[in-house]
DNA sequence: CTGCGACCTCAAGCCACTTGAGATGCAAGG
DNA sequence: CCTTGCATCTCAAGTGGCTTGAGGTCGCAG
């Protein structure tokens, strides 16, 4: 036996508790593919071993960073493929970090502009009648500093 | 007729066209009763006035800044009621700013992450093989500086 | 042998729309 | 008057990335 405490095989709860994925989400990464599936045992119930561990942790670690599922998946096969290019794991990491910061370029205006807002209600008319609050004011105004319509999605 | 310029009826595509909202945007806000339902033409079609042009762009504008649907009902529906409280709007746009902020902090933790991981990768391994990639190797490592789950999803 | 918790599958729900199919209406040009 | 082509209509399904629920089976402790 080479490794008697760490390879022992896993339930699929024990691998969502180490791995920081809930017990459907790996069932879920499974249905799509994004892991292998599973050996199962008579009853139909899944095993794991560590091989299974190390996948999900990293692909909960590329979620964490905001990876989408189909950039985790090509990290994924870039993971295992030895004879391909690490240029292609900058790529993808360079779209993902230019997205985040037009992101946050966005967020960071939405949120002065937020500030603004409560502060003026605040300082303003905070107990007056609802419909003459600056907040509902400015928000009835013509657009102008508002975030552009990507921030309304959901990427 | 008080104001013949601009309070001619409109059709779901000008109305669209001039508050930024797609046509099946207008119909679905609608269908979910965000919006009244529009009067219609004998045929069918749905007809608007300056009322639901105000409305909607007070919508959009809301949308811009990020409140969820549920929140800009809340908002529509004190804009509309005289003898409520303009604290309540405040409070909407409270929580809204923090979880904004909230975010934002994530957005920032993880924009540094990914930042390194970039120059890493090209000044330590670039055009090496993949599976030595520092990227690769950062995001399999056990995790420490990764965001909250919270960051994985859509909020 | 009897609980009870963990597991199984399959389906539907979430948000805020978007996209597509297939039918009809309307305004302008010939 | 008729065609052409765009706008509109309804209804259904798809998107991402899961979560939740129903209804059933498995395995182990008491």
């Amino acid at each position: 036996m080479p490794n008697p405490a760490s390879s022992a095989p896993l339930t699929i709860g024990t691998l969502a508790q180490q791995t920081g994925c809930s017990v459907p989400t790996i069932r879920y990464y499974e249905s799509i593919g994004l892991i292998p599936a599973a050996q199962r045992r008579p009853s139909g119930h899944r095993v794991y071993g560590a091989a299974a561990q190390e996948l999900l942790t990293f692909i909960r670690r590329c979620r964490d960073f905001g990876f989408s599922i189909e950039q985790v998946r090509a990290l994924v096969s870039l993971n295992g493929s030895a004879d391909r290019d690490c240029v292609e794991a900058r790529d993808i990491a360079q779209i993902h970090l230019q997205a985040l910061r037009s992101k946050l370029t966005e967020l960071r205006a939405l949120e002065r502009s937020l500030a603004k807002f409560v502060s003026s209600c605040t300082s303003v008319c905070a107990g007056g009648p609802a419909p003459r609050c600056t907040i509902l004011k400015d928000l009835g105004r013509c657009a102008a500093a508002a975030a552009p319509a990507s921030s309304r999605r959901c990427d």
